[in-house]
DNA sequence: GTGTTTGCAAAGTGTTTGCAATTTA
DNA sequence: TAAATTGCAAACACTTTGCAAACAC
């Protein structure tokens, strides 16, 4: 993978006002170039840490917030007092497993809802989020 | 209402292994006590202060683990940073206002999945949760 | 240059913990 | 009186904020 693909990101970033700066974009690399992921800003910022780019915590959070208010990533909430953000933007749902507090997706399509309440008055619909919440059964663990 | 109906409290808390102590009947009676609800401790905690009850933050915090655990209470998770406790124990789901903060539930029979993914080998089903995530249009509010 | 962004450290939430004092069975 | 429970205050985990220095355009 070059630099080019980036031109995108760039794109997106001047699209929602965000200048192309050195964390922005070594925090955009570190989030889409490998495929979807769930990570918290912690994790992102270890990764950071590790690939010896320099960010301080708090530009992560930053960072991360903005991504996500410009549509880069997405916030998924599974448990209380840890924020994930999700790198896939695109209509999904997620496995939670309670026991690690790892997340999956899973794909739109295997996933029907057929029916939902009518919404009530005044009110719009922002997104419909349904959590499988599973955990491991300790007979044959495959991971 | 009597004291008498928290004979079934007592019995759950028995089985639970949990003594009927003052404090735990009393945050029982203010949970129970009134329909469906959908609290924070922090609630709980400013309704016992209303309500002249002497409790702990603490003892609020252990209390609302302790129902959970026991069965009593169900955990509901939307948003990082907060946890609330629903005492609808059934099957069913949930609205929430991304703008308010509010929660509301959604009868069982109002959602339908019609499919769900196969469950990764090795782990067993806690639960489905689906949650509505809505906001306030500005025309016509209704509250 | 001017406005944006960063990093730091401090402050803020919401929650948990350690432990002595109190209460329950 | 032995074991469970409570309350307090301190500790925690995660996140946000204020502001001066650094950076982008």
């Amino acid at each position: 993978m070059t630099e080019r693909p980036y031109a995108r990101v760039i794109a997106q970033l001047q699209e929602a006002g965000l200048r192309p700066t050195r964390q922005r974009m070594a925090l955009a690399k570190l989030l889409f170039e490998p495929g979807n992921r769930h990570l918290t800003a912690e994790d992102l910022h270890e990764e950071a840490k590790s690939a010896k780019i320099r960010v301080s915590l708090a530009t992560v959070y930053n960072t991360l917030h903005q991504f996500t208010d410009a549509g880069l990533l997405r916030e998924v909430v599974v448990e209380p007092g840890r924020a994930y953000f999700d790198t896939n933007i695109s209509g999904h749902h997620h496995f939670f497993y309670e026991d690690t507090g790892d997340i999956h997706d899973i794909p739109e399509d295997q996933v029907t809802i057929a029916q939902l309440p009518e919404l009530p008055d005044g009110t719009r619909l922002n997104r419909v989020d349904v959590v499988v919440r599973v955990s491991h059964t300790g007979d044959r663990e495959d991971k």
